[in-house]
DNA sequence: TTGACATATGCCGATATGGACATATATTCG
DNA sequence: CGAATATATGTCCATATCGGCATATGTCAA
């Protein structure tokens, strides 16, 4: 076994940067495959890959429109890994707390330090 | 070039299943090497090279602790995917209103053209 | 020092990539 | 039908996995 497969699901579908760059381009209209690419500055086979693994995870949607075929949002794929990352938030929040009173202990020692010296 | 080196951000750390389960089993307490290698039911090393790529990605920290390393979780490097993933939460929500609208349009249709045929 | 225990690393094999390029497939138009 | 335009695919290359196994490195205890 090597790597996971990229489209085996959303987490590995995302991890790409033009991938995600990709999605973010369609936010909220569709686009065809050489609007992309431009976009992105890719060639139109690597726009058209990228295409195909977001499909494969239902993170875009085909649409046929004549000659060319617009590609679309479907977020819904994204709400795994939304609810994956929330779980966190806590603690990453938390960090943060652990990091102030890490600070401020800090500069208590500083202080008393000082006056000891 | 070929895939992104998983340890060049928190995405690709995270796209590897197995190590998604050793952040969940870090929420909250420290945990030594074998103890997570226990847990998941994958050999001592593999679970070490997990380790490295989410230390490298800084996804945790470790503690020299005697004999043992504990590693902890830090959580901090999450915000940027949830970041990213939060600019889409409209999206997957107007998704689900749109497929009603969808087929909603879609039964009407149907309806008008019952009626004519 | 020697031995037991805990981790990290190196090497191998099989596989899946991402990118470039050429080319097949479709669709529209004259 | 044949050309032009828009996409999708197949092949080749270099690379980075993930997993297993053996082994090096480190730490503590007798």
């Amino acid at each position: 076994m090597a790597r996971a497969a990229t489209t085996s699901d959303a987490f590995n579908a995302v991890a790409e940067p033009q991938r995600r760059r990709i999605l973010v381009l369609l936010k909220g209209r569709e686009r065809p495959v050489n609007e992309l690419a431009r976009a992105l500055r890719i060639t139109q086979p690597r726009t058209s890959k990228h295409l195909r693994v977001l499909r494969e995870v239902g993170l875009v949607r085909v649409r046929e429109a004549g000659q060319q075929r617009l590609y679309g949002l479907d977020a819904r794929g994204l709400q795994p890994v939304h609810e994956w990352v929330i779980g966190f938030e806590q603690y990453w929040n938390e960090n943060f707390d652990r990091l102030n009173e890490y600070v401020k202990k800090l500069q208590q020692k500083e202080h008393a330090d000082g006056k000891r010296s």
